[in-house]
DNA sequence: CTTACAGTTTAGAATCATTATAAACTGAAT
DNA sequence: ATTCAGTTTATAATGATTCTAAACTGTAAG
């Protein structure tokens, strides 16, 4: 277990102690060769196939924003009743399924917007994300 | 009042009855110069303000969904616990002031993305609305 | 190896925006 | 005036998230 180690000790530097779930969450979501888009729910039972025992979700809620909040994990602006969360976390843009409700990472970094408007007195950007909505064509509008 | 005509016809062209309460919540939504952007909880109180007779909290989500359905008003996406309307319902970008938790019109038409990625196989584009989170610069970024 | 304790986990309660329910009310057609 | 589908309303229900407070555990010190 040459990845138990690795997370142990990102834990420890992160001033978080390595428990068993954190562990645990830690495989799921860092063990993994592409970009992982989740909600709490959605994990939960990733977390429930993987592991025998279960987490809570209280433990899942503290885990997640307690990464967020170390820089591993970005929170991403969708509306809708339940948050995302992404393991990339670069400053990037996402098509937004809406059949599947999936994200996908816009990677071309090519990728710019023209012709911005100045900002408003005194305001500085923080952040610009752009989400693009797509669907199956012959589908009704999602009534979001 | 002409006014009140104005939105008669419209409600009874929509199919809607135009009850007390809807020309009331039409009033302050559309008679203004300027596009408005509110929560239901923000349209609760200048209703409280603005008009003797209580309406209640079912009548305002039932009404706000009820003209977005016809096409009067437009729901942003945008992350966070309250959900935000729009009275100007052309596809549009905002700036979303972090500080004052308001939207902002971006009215500049030449706005536009460059470069963009083709879209996932047989996935047609639904919408691209951007939002640009501003504050002022020396505050701390938003936890959100 | 024990002890001690801050940090962590947990079940369950609380919160809060939104939606559902079902009874009372009302606009408008007859 | 009558009638009834459409509407309003108080209230309950829902569902994601946060809070609480008690039990547990990693680890530093002895
Ligand atoms: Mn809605
Ligand atoms: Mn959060
Ligand atoms: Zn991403
Ligand atoms: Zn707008």
């Amino acid at each position: 277990m040459e990845q138990q180690k690795f997370h142990i000790n990102k834990l420890r530097v992160s001033g978080l102690r390595p428990t068993k779930q954190r562990l645990a969450i830690s495989k799921i979501l860092f063990n993994r060769r592409e970009t992982f888009h989740f909600t709490i729910e959605q994990l939960k039972k990733v977390i429930e196939k993987n592991s025998k025992k279960k987490i809570s979700l209280a433990t899942l809620y503290n885990t997640v924003h307690a990464f967020k909040k170390k820089g591993y994990l970005k929170e991403i602006p969708l509306k809708g009743n339940q948050t995302f969360f992404d393991t990339n976390t670069s400053s990037h843009h996402h098509f937004y399924d809406e059949d599947t409700l999936q994200l996908i990472d816009i990677k071309d970094e090519n990728i710019s917007i023209n012709n911005l408007p100045k900002t408003p007195n005194g305001k500085k950007i923080q952040d610009i994300e752009i989400t693009i909505k797509v669907a199956s064509n012959y589908q009704k509008q999602k009534d979001n």
